[in-house]
DNA sequence: TAGCACTCTTGAATAGCATTCAAGAGTGGC
DNA sequence: GCCACTCTTGAATGCTATTCAAGAGTGCTA
């Protein structure tokens, strides 16, 4: 390869290595996946790794993103749903990647790329939620407040898995007394 | 020293060894606070700290067992007030220990010891949070899912700092709604 | 066809990590 | 003076993420 396979074969590459980093750290963890043992299953060397990311973190946030590209595509056809169902629908789209929840958040002090990933996916997700509540009726202040609730929420459900009927309760409460009063 | 100073030298040592890795914990992370690094602050060799400990999970779980238990003595005191004022007791008492609660929950897949702390810790704060909301005049079920939210936003507010306003304004809009309606 | 430039891969090394082991020092009881 | 027990240690092990310098592979240009 040369010149000018920039924008073909890396992505290719790049592809292959986060969707093979991605098994690991979900069936693994982030932690007991080593450089060492990925680059095996891909039959490279370790440091091959580090070509392609300047860091395992760097890798992580890779497989943050792809993970993240692809669900939202399928954004569009939810944006119209009621919160309920959106908040079930991210439940369930990120039940099998919970465990990269706390690996992120145990991170946020000590990696300044996982941070920055975090902060912004956080943005990303409370303007989603308020765009939603607010199309529900929730005045401005009230809906970002609630967007905040129920980010804790998804991610309390996803870091302590509950049966599905505790896991609805919380979010038919939730639904409902997010809109029922004042807001 | 010898046979009997099992209940009295051991127990002195371990209160230095576990407030001092406390310290280096909250203030460097975990993760970041090598056994080295902490031997070297206690002026110890480092795999002495193996013979208090069988390993640096088992230390963590010391250390916030003796941090939960000096925060339980002010349990009595405040068991006859208000759900919010008890939130907010929580969250002040363990602001400065906040990256713990991130690292114990990206261990919990890896680690027994930590696993086995956590959902014994969460039985105790959820039983006694159904006890206030019990109190206030919540159903038994209600309670129970009342108690799960409640411990997510406090541990939502302890991962991701958000200003006095916006904590206050979470408690509250709970508060209200946990006990509101039909409970 | 030779050579340059660029992409990609690698073996070997480094420094740090948690942890283990075998040896021994310190001390009270018999 | 010896035994049993508590506590400490130097040295080693195997793991980790990461770095470095060297080189292979390949397309472009002269």
């Amino acid at each position: 390869m040369a010149k000018n396979n920039r924008d073909i074969d890396l992505d290719v590459k790049k592809e292959e290595l986060e969707k093979t980093a991605e098994r690991l750290f979900v069936t693994y963890g982030y932690d007991a996946t080593s450089m060492s043992r990925l680059a095996k299953e891909l039959g490279v060397a370790p440091n091959t790794l580090y070509w392609y990311y300047a860091s395992k973190d760097e890798l992580l946030v890779g497989v943050l993103n792809r993970r993240l590209g692809e669900s939202i595509k399928q954004l569009p056809s939810l944006m119209g749903t009621p919160l309920k169902s959106q908040m079930n629908w991210a439940l369930q789209e990120f039940e099998q990647s919970s465990a990269l929840v706390n690996t992120v958040h145990a991170k946020l002090d000590q990696s300044p790329v996982i941070r920055q990933w975090h902060d912004q996916f956080h943005r990303f997700i409370e303007a989603a939620v308020i765009h939603t509540l607010k199309a529900e009726g929730a005045s401005d202040k009230r809906a970002s407040m609630l967007a905040t609730v129920g980010t804790f929420l998804v991610e309390g459900l996803l870091s302590h898995p509950h049966s599905s009927k505790q896991q609805e309760d919380i979010l038919e409460w939730f639904s409902i007394n997010a809109l029922g009063d004042l807001g």
